[in-house]
DNA sequence: GCCGTAGGTTACCGGTCAGTCACGTTTGCG
DNA sequence: CGCAAACGTGACTGACCGGTAACCTACGGC
């Protein structure tokens, strides 16, 4: 029994894809991860996310150290697939920065109008977490620190004529359409958050 | 003594100018009205409230049904001072839909980049409330449906070639704005909201 | 002088919050 | 086999949550 358990293991060979041996760390992040999203951060006990993960309180306590490192630990982790999706998108334009954001754009609109998107886990962290010291603040100012950043790179690539304006512009349709998304849903202003960008983006390089 | 007191108190020459005979109601919802939008709706309790407000929570629930609809009435008159500030702006270029725009757009920059401002109230409470039943909830989707509306027919009086696009694209402009005063701060892309905003109309009309 | 209204006070309810203790069980690995 | 890491369980702390009961006091107008 032990052995054929075993060799399973080795072999990597899953009885079925149905994630049988998850770590509870893994567990509690994924679960956390969807209800943090879905609720918001303040709304949700760490009791309720043991629980939906099929452990406990105690369990819990032995992976993180409070809820304010989860929550950090969240965010981080929604940044990584962040920047791994943006990087993908653009690598699929390399070369030509005004494609780049298109196609960047054209992302936003589509993740956003998915019918459970619930705009941007960093941006909604910023709105909850108030607390000048709370481990998650950190986390969130240099992750849109950074796409300023990237925003504002892109806009000089393309040879704006005042690329950090530009940048700057199209970080605000960007948020926009994750705040508009919350508010008027998305048959919202989102769905045309695509083409005020090229329309900016034209205004901006004739 | 006890007619000393009664003295005092009808002669009304209050000890200092301080507030003296405000409605506890009226000193409740501006108390609430500060703690809810500095910290947070779910980060504040009603007993701080009350006892914020110099009273106590027995005094609360005369004045209010439920912390729910506590949070509904300051979203309201939220609402309230919004159209206020918009209409008083708008009316100072009648029959000039795109300097009614601009001055907007001024107005929202400076008082988004004000120190103690935390973005738009109803957006945060979008962010923070999730619950399906909340009374707060259709407050914030009509005002934001409301703040639609008079972008496009804005755009409309302007004269764009799509104004519908163009009303969606200042509006996400203008939500962006708020999302982004809370993550990167008064120096941040809020700055450009304005000029953008200016950058935006031009291409919809040339 | 009397009564209604507004407000203050204290104690309490059941529930949930984050976080901990002590102990028992399973499981993988050498 | 045996050890140790990983995990499950239930009870518990102290604080706070929204909300309520019962009672008392001050004040203004008639």
């Amino acid at each position: 029994m032990a052995r054929l358990k075993k060799l399973q293991g080795s072999e990597d060979i899953g009885v079925i894809p149905v994630a049988p041996k998850t770590r509870v760390r893994d567990r509690i992040m994924r679960t956390a991860t969807d209800l943090f999203y879905q609720r918001g951060i303040r709304a949700v006990g760490v009791d309720t996310i043991a629980t939906e993960a099929g452990t406990n309180k105690m369990s819990f306590y032995r992976s993180f150290a409070s809820k304010d490192e989860l929550v950090a630990e969240y965010l981080r982790e929604e940044e990584r697939d962040a920047w791994l999706c943006w990087d993908e998108t653009a690598a699929a334009h390399a070369g030509d920065p005004r494609a780049q954001v298109e196609a960047l754009f054209d992302m936003l609109v589509s993740a956003t109008c998915k019918d459970d998107s619930r705009g941007c886990a960093l941006a909604n962290a910023a709105v909850e977490i108030t607390e000048a010291g709370h481990p998650a603040r950190p986390v969130i100012e240099k992750y849109k620190a950074e796409m300023r950043r990237r925003f504002r790179e892109l806009a000089r690539e393309m040879k704006a004529l005042d690329p950090g304006a530009l940048g700057d512009a199209l970080m605000l349709l960007w948020e926009g359409s994750y705040l508009s998304r919350l508010t008027l849903g998305r048959e919202g202003p989102v769905r045309g958050a695509a083409k005020a960008a090229r329309a900016l983006i034209a205004a901006h390089t004739d």
